[in-house]
DNA sequence: ATATGCGTTGCAAAATGCGCAACGAGAGCG
DNA sequence: CGCTCTCGTTGCGCATTTTGCAACGCATAT
């Protein structure tokens, strides 16, 4: 694979954590500076960098152009969007709409919360398999040899008391999903947190994506939790229509 | 300058027009494709681009994530972003927040107007030079010499009847600009849209950005749309304190 | 004035990436 | 059923490209 390549996109990577400079970057990623440095011009010729006043380098508008590029194609998302906006007005709380991307489940829209709470999720990024609800009914769908090996390459990480830190109790908590048609994240991944979410189908009948509502325990308990579900499911009744699925 | 890296991030923007297969980037590029073939392997293997089911290629997760990992960078962003939204809520228009990054004025932040209406921009895009009210507060701020070399390389594309074509009145609107605190885009990049737009000022007093106000004639007019320049500057002067700037 | 940090350039060695041509798998079609 | 056509993939030899080193220029600090 190609050496100069695979070295650039991790001098992206290393960017994304903070503006730098050339021999910040040479030395986390252990490459001659000289080297970086000409990677770096490369990438600032098609302004996937810029260098600024104090000739620091930082992520450059490229970024920002393909990625949301990116998102606008997928059509789940725009077609989604309203719907997930009309929900988070109804509910008030943090909304996000995932996708499976390869062997990641990635969040591809959030709606912030109306109430003042912090919740570390962010665009672009991958959900804990283990732990997130919208992992969890996305997988119930996977033919079961896909789902076997991806479930057995986790490591499981422990995030909190609650979290599934096993193969076996994780495809428990995944048949379940597929059985009544949505999931739960009872603290699993955040202390204090618990979500629901349901499944988005296409034309096909196959999940493309998924909805799931998280909540504070301090605002809503169980109960409260799962009096969402209604409002989840028709928000999630409505996408799918949208994409062209007929009920079953 | 790199050969391999150019030609792979050249690949994300021809990804960015949409999907492709390996032959139709081979042959927009003018490369051979097995060496278009490695090249995504390796942007495969960092997540930059991923291939679907039907063996396309389509932009990977990791463009978002390090995308909104660079938008939170920008303190302007989140420090505006509730400000914005204010003024997005008070005068339900399109408001853009926008930056200069090198020679670009880039729009970093964007909310949607509450009425149903089209407005082709889109965060990470640039702004036009010379037609964006924001590149002209934003301009306003620059030494003599840089804002002459920046409007001497720009090429005036005409997009509208009243686009300035030339450098001699965009250095006029510039101007003016400069004494008012403020800019006008009387439909000099879309027909039948006006903006306004005031520059956000940081602690040592220049110009670090600007918030503009994109409103459909149809729904203003000229008295209409300056009728909303009290909200706009009460905006930026706000943003501007939050970043420590004190008053002239 | 001397020393340190940082970005930049010339150069020569060689590792890397390149294009070619051939292969294999799958789809479409007679 | 077998043929062809398309599209992704691989082995290989050549040389282009990239790399690391060392030296330089230009700052700022001591």
């Amino acid at each position: 694979m190609s050496q100069s390549l695979l070295r650039a996109l991790d001098l992206l990577g290393a960017l994304a954590k903070g503006p730098a400079t050339l021999d910040e970057l040479a030395s986390t990623a252990d490459v001659h500076k000289t080297t970086v440095m000409r990677l770096l011009h490369s990438l600032e010729d098609r302004n996937f960098v810029i260098r600024d006043a104090q000739q620091r380098y930082r992520l450059g508008s490229q970024l920002f152009q393909l990625s949301s590029l990116a998102l606008e194609q997928r059509d789940i998302r725009g077609t989604a969007h309203p719907h997930l906006q009309r929900l988070n007005e109804a509910t008030g709380h943090t909304i996000h709409l995932a996708a499976l991307e390869g062997r990641d489940v990635v969040y591809i829209d959030k709606l912030e919360s109306r109430h003042p709470v912090r919740m570390y999720s962010r665009i672009g990024l991958t959900a804990a398999l283990n732990a997130a609800a919208v992992a969890k009914v996305i997988m119930a769908d996977m033919p079961q040899d896909q789902l076997e090996s991806l479930t057995a390459g986790i490591d499981y990480p422990r995030f909190t008391e609650n979290t599934l830190t096993d193969q076996a109790s994780l495809l428990k908590a995944i048949e379940q999903a597929g059985e009544q048609g949505w999931a739960l994240d009872d603290q699993e991944f955040e202390e204090f947190v618990h979500c629901i979410a349901a499944p988005i189908r296409d034309a096909s009948g196959g999940v493309v994506a998924a909805v799931s509502c998280s909540v504070p325990t301090v605002m809503l308990d169980r109960e409260g939790l799962l009096g969402l579900l209604p409002a989840l499911l028709e928000c999630t009744r409505a996408i799918s229509a949208e994409l062209g699925h007929t009920a079953p």
